[in-house]
RNA sequence: GGUCGGAUGGCUGAGAGGCUUAGGCAGCGGUCUGCAAAACCGUCUACACCGGUUCGAAUCCGGUUCCGACCUCCA
């Protein structure tokens, strides 16, 4: 049984993973607002919570992923009245607001799958659960946690807090948070500023609307994540993830909302991720200094040089801590590039490594320290430069200094299968339209080449790899023969 | 202003009191090769600044400067 520590947001430290019930693991991470395209940003937390997912599976844990998709309840800032956000694209690109949602869930699906992330085990909308949202926001009333005013319900930040500790998760205090808080217009009818709307009454124009016990109207902001990681997960669980950004306000009105409606804290876990960076700031949709994973796939932005596959984003991201910022740069995403050939190249050299009797090589060890750094709060940096060192050992081995014998080489095989592609979720680029005929051609051209050179006729052999190359055909020659590989 | 985090070599990114010169990319020298490519062997550049604690600090403490995140929607 591996000894999985991870960092946990409310206490600050790292602590060791134990589930509430025993191999089971409860995860719920908030998703996207499906109002435009997926940018790097969302990525990060994508593949973080993908590489959680995938681990503690393979450790054995039958893990429920919950993540939303939000499509509805956040409030354009702009506006003058709450204005939900996806009411609002859609009357600017005269949509009906589901037409919006379903095509940008759609195209976030697609974006994720490239990226290889497993779809989570449910992923509920919060359209889909005004009603789970009603019933908690009664509860809360019931519980005396928040008021009514004008068909708008409201929680009570002040008592709450008398009663529980509000901001524990971001380390604010709420004296501070009054006398720092602006006054805007429209929320006069608060007690206090720092109170949060739980429902919202529709004002006439605005589309989106459900009947509820105050007003026709929509949920508040934070609601719907408190009331599906109940459905779904229960009272209690394991593990609550998000990016940074998030934890103020969303996830402390989210473990208010929960504590004022069951008594008790939901989440045992807080886990985020950082932000990724250009140009050492924040990447994000209200910056508007994002570049969307679609523009990435093809290069068509004026920042990229080129197209990167959506596997060297993916290794790209893992490269840094997921507590850390992540600075994008066409070097660093092309350094990543490289790094990611090598060892996808490695592994393939690993397989067609001839075994001996001796082997100088210790899988064992490097298990250990795989396992080490994994278990460390999801050390993918650490684990990707163990990683490397047993790249430089396959290469050595292939290159005739050192050995490996058949046990230790199949363990290495499945050492590697495990980390590199179960676990850190990489896959092999796969060349793009095989028509079948492509490696029986190349054995003619090669073979061609092959003769000139045996006539010595650099000429014709130097001709047949150029020409190769600008079809971005790598001519690479050993002592077996040549072999080649595309891009 | 409040809360929190960061400053590491050409770039990127780990580490967190003494043996990691982490790793990746780039550079340099060599091996191999008809020449390349790949690979192998070797190798250079570092811990923002000023004090302090310590036998010893990139790592702990205090101060300084700079940067970022959140406090409005944000992954």
């Amino acid at each position: 049984m591996q000894n999985l520590k991870l960092y946990n947001s409310l206490s600050r430290k790292k602590e060791v993973f134990k589930p509430i019930t025993e191999g089971r693991v409860g995860m719920y991470v908030c998703g996207p607002t499906v109002y435009g395209d997926a940018h790097l940003g969302h990525a990060r937390p994508g593949i973080t919570f993908d590489v959680v997912f995938r681990y503690l599976q393979h450790l054995g844990h039958k893990t429920r992923y919950v993540r939303n998709i939000t499509d509805v309840g956040h409030l354009v800032n702009d506006a003058d009245e709450g204005e939900d956000k996806i009411a609002k694209k859609a009357r600017l690109d005269q949509l009906e607001p589901m037409e919006v949602v379903a095509y940008y869930t759609r195209s976030y699906h697609r974006d994720m799958a490239l990226l290889n992330t497993l779809p989570p085990s449910i992923e509920p909308t919060a359209t889909g659960h005004i009603i789970e949202q009603i019933q908690m926001i009664e509860k809360i009333l019931t519980n005396g946690y928040a008021y009514e005013v004008d068909g708008n319900v409201y929680f009570d930040v002040v008592k709450y807090n008398k009663d529980h500790a509000y901001g524990k998760l971001s380390g604010r205090n709420i004296e501070d948070m009054i006398s720092n808080t602006r006054e805007l217009d429209g929320q006069s009818e608060k007690r206090n500023s720092v109170d949060f709307a739980l429902w919202k009454k529709a004002s006439p124009e605005h589309i989106m609307r459900w009947p509820s016990p105050w007003s026709e109207g929509f949920p508040g902001w934070h609601l719907e994540c408190s009331a599906m990681s109940t459905k779904y997960l229960g009272k209690r669980f394991d593990i609550h993830g998000g990016g940074m950004d998030l934890v103020f306000p969303h996830h402390e009105a989210e473990i208010a909302q929960s504590c004022a409606s069951d008594g008790h804290d939901a989440v045992n876990y807080w886990m985020h991720n950082n932000m990724i960076t250009i140009h050492g700031q924040k990447m994000g949709k209200s910056l508007g200094n994002f570049i969307t994973l679609s523009e990435f796939f093809t290069g068509e932005h004026e920042s990229l040089d080129q197209a990167y596959n959506p596997m060297t984003i993916r290794f790209f991201i893992l490269q840094a801590h997921y507590r850390s910022t992540v600075d994008f740069s066409n070097e660093a995403l092309q350094a990543a590039e490289k790094g990611m050939n090598k060892l996808m190249t490695a592994i393939d050299t690993l397989e067609g490594i001839t075994t001996s009797n001796e082997s100088t090589l210790n899988v064992e060890d490097y298990k250990q320290k795989f396992y080490d750094a994994i278990n460390d709060d999801f050390n993918s940096p650490i684990l990707i430069a163990h990683i490397f060192d047993v790249v430089k050992q396959i290469n050595s081995i292939a290159a005739g200094n050192g050995s490996l014998n058949k046990v230790s080489k199949n363990d290495l095989i499945s050492l590697m299968n495990d980390f590199c592609f179960d676990i850190l979720g990489l896959k092999k680029i796969e060349s793009e339209a095989e028509h079948g005929l492509t490696d029986e051609i190349m054995d003619v051209v090669l073979g061609l080449r092959k003769r000139a050179k045996e006539n010595q006729d650099w000429t014709a052999a130097d001709f047949i790899r150029d020409e190769l190359a600008k079809l971005n055909i790598t001519v690479k020659d050993s002592k077996d023969g040549a072999s080649w590989s595309k891009e």
